[in-house]
DNA sequence: TGTAAAAACTACTAGCAGGTAGATATGTTT
DNA sequence: AAACATATCTACCTGCTAGTAGTTTTTACA
């Protein structure tokens, strides 16, 4: 709609109501990383109820931002890489970056908090049914996080590079994120230990072997590569039970 | 022995022929990075036989630099560490760096360089002796290159994290060393599976996890943490061999 | 079509960081 | 001790980049 950040969608309207509602969580017009992940549509997570067109408007221009940003930071590093770059990327100007966010780490928080909060997601998702063994539940677990680290992979790798450049508030509410993940992850092996399923002379850390294996895949993996994204996971499901000793 | 980069040594000598020799490989004063892990001693290979005092002098020299960019690149990244950072740290002043190096990014090259090149001579090693079986022969390499990961955790994750800061040449130098470790790698797993060693029904990519369980290694572990390097590196060793299937 | 509000832009600043020229200090040899 | 060579430093330049103030354009709606 402005500036080569095309809005998707028919008519304008204006939903006062909403629009008051929503502004608690949106602040206009210093959308902080948190609500980013949480308020975006089609890239990020599934649109808010309720969520006034406006809002929708926003959110969506920070999704576009943040996709671009991610892919320039990707390429060249957060460091070198300047705002002008990512403005020009998408055919805008640096001050139109500002008025979506409070300043560049601010643009990288927002990148840091996809992968892990949608991991996060997944993870509580497949918790919460029943897989009718450890095993299952665990190959759930590895198959659903390793899609998604490969189609997050660019905002992955940029996370695990980058995050020492993070506030330390932001740092700190997603390093929470992270250990709230690598927590439930370790439950869940241990249950499956506890159960007879894995075997019990496995590392107590295995966790963070299994985790390597999948944090090493955005290093990787190339879409344009020999392998397709289906034939990575299942071998990564393969390799996780294996060192979980439950083939 | 200049302003806190003291040289650990006795007499000063000149030895005009050994200078004049080694001239060619150090090239004074512009050491390049693949020198620099040849000809350095203590930290990172053991001392060029034949060497002057004064090129050994210079050796220690550019590995202090070297040692105390790598730490400093691993906390700030790369680029926003300035070479005022890195001089500061060794109590020097930045042209003393620039008489040492190229520029910024010869250090990098000289960073990125170190694992990678004793990775590779350790490899070069293992395949080098006998070790009864296919299997003895991947714990081995996995044990020593687990080590080294270990050991050079800073050097290896500012090489993974900033490589894309390096010159088209030494990029292309350092990936080649790069690939050749994977191809002999591949090419060992491959042998172990022909002869029945390995399970024949594992990812013909396999050497691709293992080498993600090593890679990930330096970036969570911690030497003041609780598990100690050897215990790591043990169940690093069992892990990868459960991969292979050569339990 | 006119008008007010929102959105985006142009043009700028201040500070920083890579890199360098020339001065100074240190060591060596006779 | 003088003279030369080497090593290191002081002081600077230049280009770049995060962030901003104030202006212009676009939109929504009467």
């Amino acid at each position: 709609m402005f500036c080569g950040i095309v809005v998707p969608t028919g008519r304008h309207r204006q939903n006062d109501a909403a629009e008051g509602e929503f502004s608690v969580t949106i602040r206009l017009p210093w959308v902080d990383a948190m609500t980013v992940a949480v308020s975006s549509d089609s890239l990020i997570s599934p649109r808010a109820p309720g969520a006034s067109l406006k809002s929708e408007f926003v959110a969506f221009k920070v999704n576009r931002i943040v996709e671009a940003a991610s892919h320039l930071f990707y390429e060249r590093g957060y460091s070198s890489c300047t705002l002008d770059n990512v403005a020009s990327e998408l055919s805008v100007t640096k001050p139109f970056l500002y008025s979506y966010f409070r300043n560049k780490e601010a643009i990288l928080a927002a990148i840091c908090e996809v992968g892990i909060s949608e991991a996060l997601a997944v993870l509580e998702d497949v918790l919460a049914h029943d897989h009718g063994s450890h095993r299952a539940r665990l190959a759930e677990v590895v198959r659903k996080v390793g899609r998604i680290v490969i189609d997050r992979q660019e905002y992955v790798v940029v996370y695990q590079r980058e995050m020492k450049h993070l506030s330390a508030d932001d740092y700190k509410r997603i390093l929470r994120l992270r250990h709230s993940f690598d927590h439930q992850i370790g439950e869940m092996i241990r249950e499956g230990v506890a159960s007879g399923e894995f075997r019990e002379d496995i590392d107590p850390f295995i966790a963070v072997w299994i985790g390597g294996l999948i944090s090493w895949i955005p290093t990787w993996y190339s879409a344009s590569g020999q392998r397709s994204a289906e034939e990575v996971i299942e071998y990564l499901v393969q390799a996780a039970l294996r060192l979980a000793g439950a083939e």
